[in-house]
DNA sequence: TTTCTTTGCTAACGAACGTTAGGATTAGTA
DNA sequence: TACTAATCCTAACGTTCGTTAGCAAAGAAA
């Protein structure tokens, strides 16, 4: 039988996603690495080039998937802002609940990331914070949200989202839509007006 | 004029803060804290045991200061769940912005800690969170508070409010009271029952 | 069969790491 | 004056770091 199949480049990048994550990337040495893929830290360099392409890696890909989910749950030019903006939160809880420790690095890691590499990822989360920010400006201007302080809400909202791969463990009571409907109820329900 | 006049170690923790802080624990050498601090690496083991026990030092004070700033937010009994709950959170975000290198370090490097030291220190976060927990518990009870889930309510608001170091620079347009204004307004006016 | 790719090893490189020993200087105190 | 505490230095320790060179085995492709 036929399992995974994953080339061995893959099992290193997902190794060294699961020691990022928890040891840090700075803490995380090439020979602790191997020694959790069962080799020595010298053949690891037969599949990469250095340790911070493990990184760099790691947080691009990441910053692809963010920008994918968004995009697709905020395309709908027909949709109101504020359930547009319900998408967005869900595809970004679905992006964290679906690679917890990626999403991990990605949050935390990224810092060790070398120049340029460093100010490119910091300019595409920005670009990212930036797609939140204009959703719930949209929806505050259309009277649909309330948010005096579309920037704040938006710091507010993403950071609530992003606590959760410090929380979240995979096979919990909770499944990831429960989680993605719950956390945008709690959400959204403080930013939307309340009709009555 | 006589200025701050701290005591060399007091000068040791508070660059050893800024330099865990933007660097990371691990990731920081005891040559650079010495290049910082204008001596060299040897000597700052004068004044210290250990580079963990900066670390520790840093992680536990935090502690400190935001469990006592918690308990007089919420001593009084007189008050109803919800105010108190306010009072909390304004705290939390002054101890926040008070020392927000020293905060940083508090949230993301406490996991370079060694045992036992950290364990005790994921002992007292939790009762930390309990404190919060239990507050917004009690205001659900009374009917203050709308939290169908006040353990999920207590991460998210938590979450929201030590995303705050990552993106707050003294000096900026909003004094800290503001932003514990703001952000308890925000997250409350999310929870809080509206009466009409 | 020959060739190429994948995969891994051993051994080592130079650099950086946290830390220590031992001595020197200075300022305040008795 | 003698003593003490604070402060910092140089030089080095043993260890670990990321990385490389050179070689070898094994399977797929030609």
């Amino acid at each position: 039988m036929e399992t995974a199949q994953l080339s061995r480049k893959d099992q290193i990048d997902q190794t060294a996603t699961a020691l990022f994550r928890t040891r840090g990337f700075a803490a995380t040495s090439m020979r602790e690495l191997a020694a959790a893929l069962g080799m020595e830290a010298g053949s690891i360099y037969s599949h990469i080039r250095s340790k911070e392409e493990l990184l760099h890696r790691i947080c691009f890909r990441l910053a692809d998937e963010f920008f994918a989910g968004f995009d697709e749950a905020s395309a709908d030019d027909a949709l109101p802002a504020a359930p547009r903006l319900r998408r967005a939160v869900e595809s970004h809880v679905r992006v964290l609940t679906t690679d917890v420790a990626a999403s991990a690095v990605f949050l935390h890691e990224w810092r060790h990331l070398s120049e340029p590499a460093r100010t490119e990822f910091l300019a595409l989360r920005e670009r990212y914070e930036t797609g939140f920010r204009e959703l719930i400006a949209e929806g505050a201007a259309a009277g649909e949200l309330y948010a005096p302080d579309p920037a704040f809400a938006a710091l507010t909202l993403l950071a609530s989202l992003n606590w959760l791969p410090s929380w979240y463990r995979p096979g919990g009571s909770l499944t990831p839509p429960d989680i993605a409907h719950r956390l945008a109820n709690q959400l959204l329900f403080g930013l939307e007006v309340r009709g009555n």
